[in-house]
RNA sequence: GGGCCCAUAGCUCAGUUGGAUAGAGCGUCUGGCUACGAACCAGAAGGUCGCAAGUUCGAGUCUUGCUGGGCCCA
């Protein structure tokens, strides 16, 4: 936790250059970290921008700054670098004791309330590892942000009356001729989401035998957002609504298989039935930020203006939110729900329990009947993530500029799109899921060899489902688990295998940039070696087992190291500034404040990842090169045991904000 | 036609308010288990950071143009 000690610093040095140089506005400046602990635990390039305005060598400044500064409480010695740089040095043992003992807290540094959506996968069939790319990031931003103190609500929007549904209930009714009745056996005695999948697939070339297929669609759209009581539509909305039900919940139950919860389901259906857009349709007209079209080929239309970038003459066109046979785009319902979001719509949603997770968190739903009294409040947040792959950036955009139209500048700066880029597949897994790219010129419905991945597709069942890659490293990693555990029963054998899987898949998403497209591979994905998932937990596993045999054999408790480490020398702290020493590893770990704020302001995960990556690196050749148990001296067996409890400590905690968790033996 | 993203080692990728010698994993080669667990560690080889200009004390990072690939909108 160094970002106490950080802003410390800055504070006085800013503080000093003022005085020293008689500055007004001190400019801005970071504090970093020195490639290796022999240069230093702090360093300031501060000198590199004064040297403009003072017409001095950024050396010479530094060299002044070094012996002006005085005194910073934990910083023994300032030195000026001969490039420039000002490098400051703590006092070690009085920056770790609080530390390893917990005694520093992360500082609370944001307290707005904030929404993420994420998920919002299509309930039509199995989620796949496209959707699993947006959980992971969604669940890992949630956790960075509570970190920091911010209070976060996770919402998952279920796009219920969506054309998706609608093909999967026209796959039901027209191809396999099934009334509700014989769905809701299907769905009892199968796996309901992977026989969705199967089934989905098939309804696209049934569009393509005849018109009137696609009409089938069209009439269970319309039934789907206007069916009243009773007739057709009634019955076209009560199996769409069994679909969805039975749907969302798999989704949730392989979400739940990679510790990721939520807190609200929003449901379409919910914003069409308590007319959430009548609402948000008022205040854009009173507004005027739409319109009703009277000429051209819009004409009846309500259209919004839109900036079209480029500085061409009529960049500005208008894009239909209604359309002219009064039937709302799905521009319209998703501007309602930002609106509800952020409190601006003065219309709320009526809310039911929905169940309760395996963390043990309630999750709840939207409803159109009778509210639950005891629901809590949802939405008029501050800021809003919404956490969509970079396609859909046109739509957002949309939605921040309805904002900025009404006048809410703010909240559409706070209207963040977490935009990132798709998952596809390489050749090779496509292959072996039975894709064999088409010879010759490639026709709609082919895979194109010439392209450097495959693109997933649930229309045409080209994917790869997250249970069955989950079963996959699970039976993997159990397999493992059994042969270097004889003495693990079968069930343990499976729970730290799925534990170990779960860290495997979500570090194998989260090590990526947002912008890079991630070509998968299964290959790739199922290693366990290197820098992956179960690498990082089993540092954290033979740190503490270092701990659990401190306690067999020496009946010495982390406790007892922690307790009486001021009346030991600090020798072992002292020796040297290399690599893989004690103090590079204590400090490295003290850094994961600092990292999440980097990750906060970048949105990149890739960071926190590789940090954590890095942290275990060290401790591993920690571990091998100084040994703890059987360290004769006291002084620097306790202190390295304190400093190895510190690490433990940071990295189960950096691993818990990617939604990893350290098995007890593996 | 317009907008956005990507191009860094053989392969896959980090490198994000411009800063110290461009890093990691995999793969290749060499070495290390009578154990605080080898899902590990130590070492070697491997680079014109797509190309070309520009800004800057300093550019993989910022600007412009170009080439190649991807996505979206019309």
């Amino acid at each position: 936790m160094i970002l106490r000690v950080q802003r410390l610093v800055h504070r006085t040095l800013a503080d000093a250059i003022r005085r020293q140089y008689a500055l007004e506005d001190v400019p801005h400046f970071s504090i970093e970290v020195p490639p290796t602990r022999a240069l230093g635990d702090l360093a300031v390039p501060v000198a590199f921008q004064l040297a403009r305005t003072l017409r001095k060598a950024p050396r010479a400044i530094a060299q002044e700054l070094s012996q002006g500064l005085g005194p910073i409480p934990g910083v023994t010695r300032a030195e000026p670098a001969p490039n420039g740089y000002l490098n400051l040095y703590l006092d070690r043992q009085a920056y770790l004791l609080p530390r390893v003992r917990g005694q520093v807290a992360p500082e609370p540094v944001a307290s707005e309330k904030t929404i993420v959506e994420h998920t919002a996968i299509n309930p039509n069939k199995a989620a796949h590892i496209g959707h699993l790319r947006n959980a992971a990031l969604g669940d890992t931003l949630g956790r960075v942000l509570r970190f920091r103190g911010t209070p976060v609500e996770i919402q998952n929007y279920i796009d219920d009356l969506g054309v998706q549904v609608a093909d999967i209930i026209v796959g039901f009714r027209e191809i396999e001729h099934r009334t509700l009745d014989e769905v809701r056996q299907i769905a009892d005695t199968t796996r309901f989401d992977y026989y969705c999948w199967d089934l989905y697939s098939r309804v696209a070339g049934w569009y393509d035998e005849s018109p009137d297929h696609q009409a089938a669609r069209a009439r269970v759209l319309h039934d789907l957002e206007h069916a009243g009581a009773g007739g057709d539509g009634g019955d076209t909305m009560a199996l769409g609504a069994f679909i969805v039900e039975r749907i969302v919940r798999a989704h949730l139950a392989t979400m739940a298989r990679l510790n990721i919860a939520y807190d609200l389901l929003t449901y379409e259906g919910d914003i069409v039935r308590l007319q959430f857009w009548a609402h948000a349709f008022e205040t854009l007209k009173a507004q005027g930020a739409i319109y009703l079209q009277t000429e051209g080929k819009l004409a009846g239309c309500w259209v919004m203006k839109i900036e079209d970038g480029g500085e061409d003459v009529g960049a500005e066109r208008e894009k239909v939110i209604v359309r002219s046979n009064g039937v709302v785009t799905y521009i319209g319902k998703d501007l309602a729900n930002q609106f509800w979001k952020l409190g601006l719509l003065g219309h709320d949603f009526r809310y039911t329990l929905f169940g309760t997770q395996a963390n043990g968190r309630p999750l709840w739903s939207t409803t159109s009947g009778e509210t639950d009294a005891t629901a809590p409040p949802f939405g008029r947040a501050a800021w809003i993530y919404n956490v969509i792959d970079s396609r859909q950036m046109y739509l957002q955009a949309l939605l921040s500029q309805a904002l900025r139209a009404l006048g809410h500048a703010q909240e559409a700066e706070r209207s963040i799109h977490f935009s990132y880029e798709m998952v596809a597949l390489s050749h090779a897994t496509a292959r072996e899921l039975g894709y064999a790219p088409h010879e010759g010129p490639a026709g709609p419905g082919d895979i194109d060899a010439k392209k450097p991945f495959v693109e997933v597709s649930g229309r045409k069942g080209l994917g790869v489902k997250i249970d069955d890659l989950l079963d996959l490293l699970t039976n993997k990693a159990a397999a493992e688990v059994t042969q270097r555990n004889p003495e693990f029963s079968p069930d343990e054998c499976r729970r730290v295998g799925s534990q170990i899987a779960v860290a495997a898949i979500r570090y194998f998403v989260l090590k990526y940039s947002r912008g890079t497209l991630i070509v998968f591979d299964i290959e790739e994905a199922l290693s366990f070696e290197g820098e992956t998932g179960p690498y990082l937990q089993y540092a954290v596993v033979r740190a503490n087992n270092i701990f659990h045999k401190l306690q067999d054999r020496e009946h010495v408790s982390e406790a007892d190291v922690l307790g009486g480490l001021e009346a030991l020398s600090t020798a072992e702290l002292d020796d040297d500034g290399e690599a893989h020493t004690l103090w590079a590893l204590a400090f490295e770990a003290s850094r994961l404040d600092e990292i999440v704020e980097q990750v906060v302001r970048s949105l990149e995960f890739s960071s926190l990842a590789k940090y954590a990556f890095g942290l275990a690196q060290l401790f591993s050749a920690f571990y091998h090169r100084y040994p703890i148990l059987n360290e004769e001296q006291t002084d620097r067996k306790r202190w390295r045991a304190a400093g190895v409890a510190y690490f433990r400590t940071q990295l189960t905690r950096a691993l818990d904000l990617m939604g990893i968790e350290v098995p007890t033996r593996m």
